[in-house]
DNA sequence: TGTACATCAGTGAACGCGCGTTCACTGATGTAC
DNA sequence: TGTACATCAGTGAACGCGCGTTCACTGATGTAC
């Protein structure tokens, strides 16, 4: 079974998701295709399989930078946890995108995914409510400044994630957060889906820039 | 001509990237299979048609926004342009996944998809650079402030985009501009691709948040 | 200690499928003299 | 006005390929009495 999702994963890096086949990763360990379908219910059960793997790996890249940073400042610990991820995303481009580029066509994420999947998230989440719990969250002048600043909808979805994550987080801050976030995950895509080929050649200059910009931008300090 | 590609942008519409088959296009159109290369030197060179044809589309939109709100304050243009472009995106999810998404395995993309692949962003670093120009582009206190704050490898591609894009930019807006213009199409991707799935329902609400957000920390006025 | 039996990993053949691409061809339409 | 010829869109068969999945099976390993 770890020979199967090491081999799954050896071709997923090596091709990408569309060309995983449970043919291939059989023929790669020596045996016959459907002695695979002893480990595995079908080719879609081993993708969730190594979907779940890709969280569980890069969630615990991000716990692990988290720790490593954890007696610097918050805006210290979230430029860390990104870069972390920005690593991971680069040595794994083909998992990133598993998980973070276009769906797999015709595949169904099951339930199984959704809790390694929010592992990234809550990290970057925690660094944000330490911070705002130890009042150091600066208050600055660009929206969302208070929850006045958000529509009623966004702000009943910003509560609910909030106490889902058992974080003590007012909307707004959160909502800045999430736009960090986003602005994370997308630069780090643009970089490795190649949208910025032949334009930006020092990527990472640019990650530090907007991890150092973004982190003011919430709030937290330096 | 006409037809084969409307039939392959309807197939690349219904089933995505992956799907999209020489020979169900031919299908579809009442012909036989080989018939299309009568058009089409390969499977390859239709998927180029389409992904040029995807990047003319959104930024026909773009352009178009920017058109319409032409009148309006900068801050406004960027916010039309932004929401200009998520409209597409959700009316076009295939096609977005096809330029915005995770590469197609094994296809490179060719020169051709160059040009039109800037056209969105080219509108929305002229909405900066007139404002710049006009010279209403607010300072503050977020990095980077100023060139200063920008590496040197970083500040010599940002100045090169700007030759490029004939636009009079420093590099510190340019890349507080390139930071926003990330931002965006990862709360796009995000949006689209499921990532906030459970968690945020009103999108519509959160990207107008964002798009505010983010002018103001360009520094566009209202 | 020895035998009968169950478990289990993996085999091998087959199913039906769709794919990209090549190739020699047909028959209709248009053009030149 | 009529005929010979070229162009062109599309045909049909074939190539070789890889895929997911099912099914009855074999043979080794472990277990119970």
């Amino acid at each position: 079974m770890a020979e199967l999702k090491a081999e799954a994963r050896r071709q997923l890096a090596a091709e990408g998701a569309a060309a995983l086949s449970v043919r291939a990763v059989a023929r790669q360990l020596g045996m016959v295709s459907s002695a695979v379908y002893r480990y595995v219910r079908s080719r879609d059960e081993l993708l969730t399989l190594l979907i779940i793997d890709a969280y569980d790996a890069v969630g615990e890249v991000a716990e692990q930078a988290l720790h490593t940073a954890r007696r610097r400042s918050p805006a210290a610990r979230w430029a860390a946890v990104g870069r972390a991820i920005r690593d991971w995303a680069i040595a794994n481009p083909h998992e990133y995108a598993l998980i973070y580029g276009s769906p797999v066509p015709g595949y169904a994420a099951p339930v199984d995914t959704i809790a390694p999947a929010t592992r990234p998230t809550q990290v970057l989440v925690a660094i944000v409510a330490d911070a705002q719990s130890a009042g150091s969250v600066t208050s600055h002048d660009v929206r969302p400044v208070d929850d006045r600043d958000l529509p009623a909808g966004l702000r009943s979805d910003l509560t609910a994630i909030a106490t889902e994550l058992g974080a003590d987080l007012p909307p707004s801050l959160l909502a800045r957060t999430a736009i960090a976030w986003s602005q994370m995950f997308g630069l780090i895509s643009f970089e490795l889906f190649g949208q910025t080929r032949n334009a930006i050649h020092h990527h990472e200059q640019l990650f530090d820039v907007a991890m150092a910009s973004m982190t003011a931008y919430i709030g937290l300090h330096a």
